[in-house]
DNA sequence: GGCGCGCATTGATCTATGTTAAGTCACTGT
DNA sequence: ACAGTGACTTAACATAGATCAATGCGCGCC
């Protein structure tokens, strides 16, 4: 893959999300990764796969989703340019918690967890870059846990289309419902009482 | 309040979660910090208020909650001793979230955030402990998460009592009931149903 | 240009949980 | 001892959302 491409791709994501990553780390970071395509519809990973393994969306959008007992499929959360994917063993985890699907053909840079967390670790500005990402990740779990405590599936499903407006249009409707907690036909029965 | 006996204090809190702690570190916490006791019942911090103030249980426990729009309360979660507190600051939010309230007699250390960050920043080793605190933290939530989009009611609350077998049995059922998302009455034919 | 196939919708029914109300029990203060 | 209060439970009924089944519909494919 061009290399040069890759620098120019993540700078811009430093960029879009003014994070300020040195072009040293970035570079650092590239050495140690590899970087995968994977087609709509192809798995990242595993619920169960160790963790060491982890990486970031270059494009493309990622789902990353649960199986309940009945076998139906439960999404977690949605993974577009610029987030983590596959992430669990960067928060820790021995063994990936969900599973990842490209929901689009998606570029997804891969890396061990090990790799990163030296190189983050080892750098002030990485470090303190790691801390606002996990901070920004507890506002982001908060609100969700506030969602499934004091909203009904119809303020849920609002306030996703407020927050992500892009990803409501790009997503399928299904993987909607079951992220706000829901089957797909209450939100298909949500949507039509709010065209009323 | 006696110095020497908050260091110790302090410094088992530390011991008890592994977190090797500088001294140091522990004495110029406790010189920006004021230290104060709460009854039972009493309001540490409520939604909305400025959140520049963040604290850490001593000793006791504290509910935060939302209160959602039919006026009822719904617990967010329990901090007992050696929990974070009030500490929406903490992870940058400028406004409290929640309301807190001790369900016992309660002493918690109070500080600015300002002045928390700076300490935690500034301190390579503390800022390491910072960043295994918010893995935790996102551990945590991505449970909780979890048992919100996957399990029953019945599940969580057994999932609940696994987990914190200690708080279980400390805490009021109708303040574990809203934790779980369910109201008293569900959580009591729950437990009821669970007896067969 | 029709065919097949996901996906979304709609309808009928079911279920877990919410709501309202009342009952029991333990504890508190007088 | 007793009234008052708070915590939990129980019961009857209401409802949001689930489940199951059928229909519609857009879109790629031959």
């Amino acid at each position: 893959m061009d290399k040069t491409y890759l620098i120019k791709q993540l700078k811009e994501l430093s960029d879009r999300f003014h994070l300020g990553i040195p072009e040293a780390a970035i570079e650092k970071a590239i050495s140690f990764s590899r970087f995968k395509v994977y087609s709509k519809g192809e798995m990242i990973g595993r619920s169960g796969d160790n963790a060491e393994t982890a990486g970031i969306v270059l494009s493309g959008v990622i789902r990353s989703y649960y199986v309940d007992k009945d076998g139906s499929d439960i999404t977690q959360y949605f993974a577009p340019e610029g987030s983590w994917c596959i992430d669990s063993g960067m928060v820790g985890f021995d063994e990936m918690q969900a599973n990842w699907e490209a929901l689009e053909d998606t570029t997804v840079m891969l890396f061990d967890v090990k790799d990163m967390k030296n190189l983050i670790l080892g750098d002030e500005w990485l470090k303190n870059i790691w801390i606002m990402s996990l901070e920004g990740g507890m506002r982001y779990k908060i609100y969700r846990e506030n969602g499934f405590l004091v909203e009904t599936a119809t303020e849920r499903y609002i306030a996703f289309r407020k927050r992500n407006p892009e990803l409501a249009e790009r997503v399928p409707l299904r993987y909607i419902a079951t992220y706000l907690g829901i089957t797909p036909e209450s939100l298909s029965r949500i949507r039509s009482a709010m065209r009323e």
